[in-house]
DNA sequence: AACTAATTTGCAACATTGTTGCAAGTAGAC
DNA sequence: GTCTACTTGCAACAATGTTGCAAATTAGTT
């Protein structure tokens, strides 16, 4: 019943200094058994009634701390998150990749294959962190 | 008093089909006295007492409508208005400038005058809109 | 296997943000 | 000035996010 809940996911958690708890676990294997990003919503309503409401905010969040996931905000405010690759880590973020959010199907897709050019800002201002956002329609809404 | 809401704010409503009202002067007015974009909150407070949430809530909606403000996603999940250039309407808004978020004074800002790369989707993509944000720390704020 | 310290969870309460329906008020056209 | 369509305020609600605290749990130590 609870057999893949063990298995290379709690070695993510510990990997990233996190203790293995119950619900760490699920969310994880939340989002290694989907291509795209989860909102705390998203969550919330696939693990129901399980869990706290207010303990998934704090999931995400410690993931969030920890470079196991990160932030992708959509055009509407909605707040998703998705796995970082392994070249994150608590002290840095290392992602410069598209994220493409489909008006079809709602959901939000990491694009780590397609090139990213670099960005010069003005003099003057410096920055940690760059957001790619498409929105459009994804590959499988087009075919359809 | 009420002196400066009339002036070419009135005709920035009229060009977009929008009735002339005292909210909308007074929120279109605050959009062209600010250089950075504007949240709900922002706005609300900044006229304070004079009018309902509800109503700023649907100012903004039908400003987005007809093309006179764009939106802005912060990281955070906050969203954000900023004026759009003439070349937007109704039908489409044409920017593709970058956003920046100052973590510094919290400000976020258009950069019209930097040159923005175009980004190949994969195969079965298609986009309407490109949003890039960036995050870091703004020109007044690494002065001081 | 039991003990302990530190972290994590659930609960309750609250704050903020955004939405909807409807009646009264106002803008703009004639 | 009159009429119509649009806009506003109010009330009520829904969704989203935050905080404090006591009880439960994890992981390390003996």
């Amino acid at each position: 019943m609870k057999k893949h809940t063990h298995g290379n996911n709690t070695t993510l958690l510990e990997n990233h200094k996190l203790r293995i708890t119950p619900v760490r676990q699920q969310v994880l294997g939340l989002f290694m058994g989907k291509p795209h990003a989860l909102s705390h919503s998203d969550i919330e309503q696939t693990l129901v009634g399980d869990f706290d409401r207010v303990t998934i905010y704090r999931t995400l969040t410690s993931f969030l701390d920890k470079g196991l996931v990160h932030k992708i905000p959509a055009e509407n405010g909605v707040v998703r998150y998705a796995l970082c690759k392994d070249t994150c880590s608590e002290e840095a973020h290392h992602h410069s990749h598209v994220h493409f959010n489909c008006g079809a199907c709602g959901q939000t897709f990491c694009l780590e294959n397609i090139s990213v050019p670099t960005i010069t800002l003005p003099q003057g201002y410096t920055f940690t962190d760059m957001n790619y956002l498409a929105t459009g329609t994804c590959k499988n809404c087009n075919k359809a």
